[in-house]
DNA sequence: TCAAACCTGGATATGTTTTGTCCAGTAAGG
DNA sequence: CCTTACTGGACAAAACATATCCAGGTTTGA
């Protein structure tokens, strides 16, 4: 069960994206943000594409157009980031297994109750994604090293 | 990011060696627990071997023999079952993207300080991992609608 | 004793997902 | 009108999940 790599391409994308914007040099390219991280950019566009549909951030077509975040970074949290790159589905997948052979017979109302074992791995993943929600692309900003930041606005509004 | 089926069919099968255990049928033979839910027996048994390995099953060789819980059901909790399917590994994987690019001359000690992003996940994951670690195998036991564990004993000893 | 019923580990095959590239189409700026 | 950008779709390679099979070892009961 591993996640894709592009949850933490996103995510240092979408603090660079806050940092841009402080500074007034959004939108940025996405050829300038693969650069920045040695990403390899064409794949990187698939993933800003997935944020752009889920509304985290919105691009700019043309010369000097490029990607921005579509709202403030404190109300962009991981989960967001998350869900946007991995998509709606749990990661646990209930097959409903205990419906079939030696319970194969029985009527379908005897299965009304759900899954103890869906049930436990549901709330497992609802307590991860709470604390995913806890942490917002500017809290990770802030938790960067100070002079961190006027550099990547350097870097990013480079020539 | 998607979880193995295998956890699923593990966990079921957990409690399924549970209620042998109570009813005196332990051990109970693979192929048995790969009829009981209609599972392909050939990879149940790749999974069983996994939570063999984990400490969490043993098994007994030989004619009669077959798979028993290593400990009792209420000590085996989904985390368990989940690490033993799983592997050891977090779900996301830090690949240090911070130090590539734009900050690829900055020498290592100036990432010292763990990745904001890392640290996150790694929140979650664990808030993941304790609310899996919070049901037992009794307690998915316990939550089965009553008669289903007799139902489960007779199917399991049947020849 | 020996055959049947078990488990183990490794090799192998197949299908799906991730990762990555490329291209044709569209939009905006100078 | 040409360059720089984004978008979506097609496509290919690698990684992983799923599934099967076989050769080797253990125990039991006939």
């Amino acid at each position: 069960m591993r996640m894709n790599e592009g949850v933490e391409w996103a995510a240092h994308v979408c603090v660079l994206l806050h940092w841009a914007e402080e500074g007034g040099d959004a939108p940025v390219p996405a050829t300038r943000l693969a650069a920045a991280y040695d990403l390899p950019t064409a794949y990187l566009v698939k993933q800003l594409q997935a944020l752009g549909r889920a509304g985290l951030t919105e691009s700019v077509p043309g010369r000097r157009g490029g990607v921005r975040l579509a709202r403030p970074a404190a109300r962009i949290t991981l989960m967001d980031v998350v869900a946007a790159i991995e998509g709606p589905d749990d990661a646990f997948a209930c097959t409903e297994i205990r419906r079939q052979g030696m319970n194969a017979e029985r009527p379908a109302r005897d299965f009304a109750q759900p899954c103890g074992v869906a049930h436990a791995m549901r709330e497992a993943e609802l307590a991860w994604r709470r604390a995913l929600a806890a942490t917002s692309i500017a809290d990770l900003a802030g938790s960067t090293p100070a002079g961190r930041a006027a550099d990547a606005r350097r870097f990013l509004a480079a020539p």
